[in-house]
DNA sequence: TGGCTATGTGTTATCGATGACATATGCGGC
DNA sequence: GCCGCATATGTCATCGATAACACATAGCCA
C-alpha cells in the first residue's frame, strides 16, 4: 500500500492534524491518551513523512547539489562526493550529483538543474567556469568551492597544495635523489584554461621548484611535463603519464625520481616503466598525488594524500552553515599527508654504493 | 533574488496562471499577444518551475533512488551509478545514491530515507537483503535489481558471468595454460551469506570448472581461493588478492595463470607477483574481471569487461517503464566482453620452447 | 468571582504547480 | 437569429505538512 498521510494518521487516530503533528515532533501540549492513539495509528498505517510536501512548505528541500568533474575517471571526486554525502546523511540530507566532465555548457545544465529542484546549496568541486557560481548567487543559494580558491560569490575549502608538493620533493631529496622530474596538469590546459581562480596545478609545480631550491638543487625545464591528468574521453586511462614517462626514460641524462601530481599520472608512469623492465624504486623512484590509486599498484605507491573525508565533510557543513545563515569561512586551507609506501627508495647511484660495501 | 513563481510571472504579463501554464507546456489556446508577455515575464523575472511543487502536486518526485555497496571500494558501482543517472538526467530525472557499505541495516536506512524522499523507484545494485527489498514493494515503489537475480518482487538485470568466465578460461587455455588458478568471491561470505539471490559467485566459480572441463584440464582444489573482493573498512585495497597470490606463489606446483574474478584482486594479485619480481605475462599470466582498474594497471590487465553503461541504462530505463506501468522484463542477460590488453600470454613452458629456437 | 496560567486540541491559510472545469468571444452555416 | 465549434482565458480544488491562531477546560491565587 502506499505511504498515508498525515491527515489519515489522523483521522484513525480521532484526532486533527495538529496533535499528529505534535506527536511527530515532540514538542506542545500532548495527553498520554492521545499520544499512544497516534502512535498506534502512525505503526498501523506504515506512515511515513512525506519530504516533498515538507520541502514545499518549508521552502527548503533538504537537498544539496555537488557538481563534479569526472565521477568515472578519478576516484578522488567519488571520494569527496561520499563523505560530503555521508555527513549530509546525519543532517538529515541528501546530496544530488552532477557530473560535468569539465565542460563548461554541462555544468551550466546541471546549475539549472539545481535551481529547479531547489536545492538548498550547491557544493563545487573543481568548478569549471566562474559564470555558473554566478548564477547560483543570484539565484540566492549558497554555494561552497573545493579545491578551488575562494570568489566573491562563494567561500572555498582547498588543500594545501604547495606544502603537498614540497613534503613529496623533501622526501625524495632525503632519499639522494637529484634529478627529479615533475610529470603534472598543464595549468593552461585543465578546465579549460579558465584561469579565473587561483590553481591547484600552479601551487603543485610552485612547490616542486621551491622543493628543488631549498635543496639546492637547479631546475631542469627538459624534467617538467605538463599536460592533462587524464582523458576523460576514454575512461580516465592514465595514458599521458604514460607518455610523459616514456619521454623522460628517452632523455639523454634520465630522471631517479619522478613527482606526478596524480595517482593516475603516477599509475601511467608506472606502466612505462614496467615495459622498459625498469624496477621501482629499485631503479627509479616515484611519489603520486591524491592517494586514490596509490594502495592497488604495484608496488603501492607513495604519494601525497588529500584529505578527502574533511574536504567532503567540512564542504557539507559549511553549505549547510550558509544555509541556516551562520558565518562560513572565506577560505579554509586543510594539510595533505605524505603516506609513505613501497615506490619511493635510495637513488641508485647510492644504491650501488652501498651493494659495493 | 530567488526564483519567483508562476503566479509572479503571470502578475507581470497580466495573464492568469492557467495561460502561462499553456506557454510553458506548449498545449492548449494561447492567442501570440499573450504569449509574448508571458515570454517576456518569464525572462525578466527568471522563472524557473518548481520541481518540489511540482512533485508533490503530480504525486511524482522524478527521482529514483540507488542502492549501492561500495562506492568508494569498487569503481564498478560508480560506473553503474553515472549511467544510470545519465539515463535518467535525458528522462527528466536525478538520482540519490545511497551507499551501505554490504549493511543490511544500512541498507534498509536507505530505503526508509528513499521512501520518505518519495523516490519513484529504487535501483539495487547488488541487493543486500531482500526484505529491503520487500519493504519498497510493500510501499508500491517499483524496484530493479541490477546485477542479482530476480526475485517475486522485482526483476532483474544482470551479466552473463558463467560465459565470462568461460571465455577468460577458453584465452588462457589457447596460450597453452594447464594450471590455472582461480581467485575470487566466496559465495558464503560475501553480502553476509545471504543466499537468498543466485549469486554471482556461484556462476563465475562455475564458469572456471567448466571451462576447465571443456579444456580437458583437472581440478586442483588448492588452486582455487576464495574470499572478499575487497575490504571496504581499509579503503577498498587489494589486499586479498595479495594474499592469495602469496599463497599460490608458495605452492610446490605453481600455477601459470590466474583467473581473478574482480579487478581489484588482480591488482592485489599483481603486487604480491611485483615483489617476488616475476614478470606479466612472461612467468604468469592473469586475467582479471570488471574492466575497472584494468588499464591503471601495470601491465594493462587483461580482463572480462562488464557492460556497466548498459547495466547503468537499461536499469534506469526498467525502473522507468515500471515507473509508469509499462511491462517490464523479469529477467535482462548482458553479455561480458573479453578485453585483451597485456596481462596474458604464452605459458612459460611454450615460451621458454620458442625461446629455445 | 474574576483573571491568570498551564494544559490540550482543533481550524485554516500557506507553499507552487497542475488540471479539471467554467466562461467568453467570434465566426460560419442553416 | 440561433446552434455549434474553434479559439482564448480565468477560477479553484488539490497534493501533504506546517505553523499561526483560536478555542477549550481546569486549577489556582487574589
Amino acid at each position: 500500500m502506499k505511504p498515508s498521510t498525515l491527515m489519515e494518521v489522523a483521522q484513525r487516530a480521532g484526532v486533527s492534524t495538529a496533535t499528529v503533528a505534535r506527536v511527530l515532533k515532540a514538542k506542545g501540549y500532548v495527553s498520554n491518551d492521545a499520544r499512544s492513539r497516534v502512535e498506534a495509528a502512525i505503526k498501523a498505517t506504515g506512515y511515513r513523512p512525506n519530504a516533498v510536501a515538507r520541502g514545499l512548505r518549508k521552502q527548503r528541500s533538504f537537498t544539496v547539489g555537488h557538481m563534479l568533474t569526472a565521477i568515472t575517471a578519478n576516484p578522488f571526486f567519488v571520494n569527496v562526493a561520499h563523505w560530503a554525502e555521508e555527513e549530509a546523511l546525519v543532517q538529515g540530507y541528501k546530496t544530488f550529483l552532477f557530473n560535468h566532465n569539465g565542460s563548461a555548457e554541462r555544468e551550466r545544465l546541471g546549475v539549472e538543474r539545481f535551481i529547479e529542484r531547489r536545492v538548498d546549496a550547491v557544493l563545487f568541486t573543481n568548478a569549471v567556469d566562474s559564470r555558473n557560481v554566478q548564477l547560483l548567487a543570484e539565484a540566492a543559494i549558497p554555494v561552497v568551492q573545493l579545491e578551488r580558491a575562494a570568489t566573491i560569490e562563494a567561500p572555498s575549502i582547498r588543500v594545501d597544495n604547495k606544502s603537498g608538493a614540497l613534503e613529496a620533493i623533501a622526501h625524495l631529496v632525503e632519499f639522494g635523489h637529484r634529478r627529479i622530474a615533475f610529470v603534472g596538469g598543464d595549468p593552461d590546459r585543465i578546465n579549460g584554461g579558465d584561469r579565473h581562480f587561483v590553481s591547484v596545478e600552479d601551487e603543485r609545480l610552485g612547490g616542486y621548484r621551491e622543493g628543488l631550491r631549498r635543496a639546492g638543487l637547479s631546475l631542469d625545464e627538459s624534467l617538467v611535463r605538463l599536460g592533462l591528468y587524464y582523458n576523460i574521453a576514454d575512461g580516465g586511462s592514465g595514458i599521458e603519464g604514460y607518455r610523459h614517462m616514456k619521454a623522460l626514460l628517452e632523455l639523454p641524462e634520465r630522471p631517479t625520481a619522478i613527482f606526478a601530481t596524480c595517482d593516475i599520472l603516477a599509475a601511467g608512469a608506472l606502466q612505462a616503466i614496467y615495459e622498459e623492465g625498469l624496477r621501482v624504486p629499485d631503479d627509479l623512484s616515484i611519489i603520486g598525488f591524491d592517494d586514490t590509486l596509490a594502495a592497488n599498484l604495484a608496488p603501492q605507491l607513495t604519494t601525497v594524500a588529500q584529505p578527502m573525508e574533511d574536504l567532503g565533510r567540512l564542504g557539507f557543513r559549511a553549505a549547510l552553515d550558509a544555509i541556516e545563515g551562520r558565518i562560513v569561512a572565506m577560505s579554509t586551507v586543510l594539510p595533505t599527508r605524505l603516506v609513505v609506501r613501497r615506490s619511493a627508495g635510495a637513488a641508485p647511484y647510492l644504491k650501488s654504493l652501498s651493494d659495493g660495501n
